[in-house]
DNA sequence: ACGAAGGTATGATGTCTCTCATACCTTCGT
DNA sequence: ACGAAGGTATGAGAGACATCATACCTTCGT
């Protein structure tokens, strides 16, 4: 009847295991200013948000392929919640995995403006 | 003369300043296998190497393209030995301006071999 | 002054990335 | 069953990137 498990019915997209994270994956997932946008949000607030729920510049679909690139990098999961998506970092898999590498980016200060 | 200055006479490459790191750009720059190979290597022996001395698996212009990368995302410094280049991690900046994101990314290991 | 060693510049090529518009699919509420 | 909300799929275009071959430039040694 379908009503029996009411979530995350597993929407099929790849999340790569702990263990197989890649470094440069990672890296260069992060080194973009729109997912490092998200992933900053998305560490902001503890759990999970829906995707509609961070503030985006692009447009729909534009967001569907960095969530993916983040998802694939194992930077974030993604589950489905109702009809929206609910995206969560992985920050226990990638603390243990490079320990210390999304609290240095976290941390990252814009550049300093010169007087 | 010209042998009153014996090195280093200003290879006028652009090199960034210390407060203008972006951390988009260094993560970006770190984010690809080649030049994580370049910085991993610079960082296991101290001080400056020999561009030369790298091992390297692509031709000459490529290692030059991957150079001006890292260089310009601040990650390296270069300097003019000879008819040599010297390059040399900028470990004092990187570490003032991103704490613990080069030990962090050094520290990382190869993913898990499932058996 | 010559040649070799070590890099750089240029241009070509193929691939990947970022972006969008459009069309579609799912789920919820009614 | 319908429509709206929230994403996804696909295809296209512009630009960036990684790679190489070739030609060139500098510096050192002789």
């Amino acid at each position: 009847m379908r009503g029996s498990r009411s979530y995350d019915r597993s929407v099929s997209s790849f999340h790569p295991d702990r263990d197989q994270l890649l470094v440069e994956h990672v890296l260069a997932a992060l080194g973009n200013p729109v997912r490092l946008s998200i992933v900053r949000e998305l560490a902001s607030s503890p759990g999970e948000r829906t995707c509609g729920s961070l503030p985006l510049e692009v447009t729909k679909a534009t967001a569907t392929h960095h969530w993916r690139v983040l998802r694939e990098a194992g930077i974030t999961r993604e589950s489905r919640a109702g009809r929206a998506k609910a995206v969560s970092l992985r920050r226990a898999d990638l603390d243990q995995r490079f320990p210390g590498l999304l609290d240095a980016v976290l941390a990252a200060t814009p550049p300093a403006r010169e007087p």
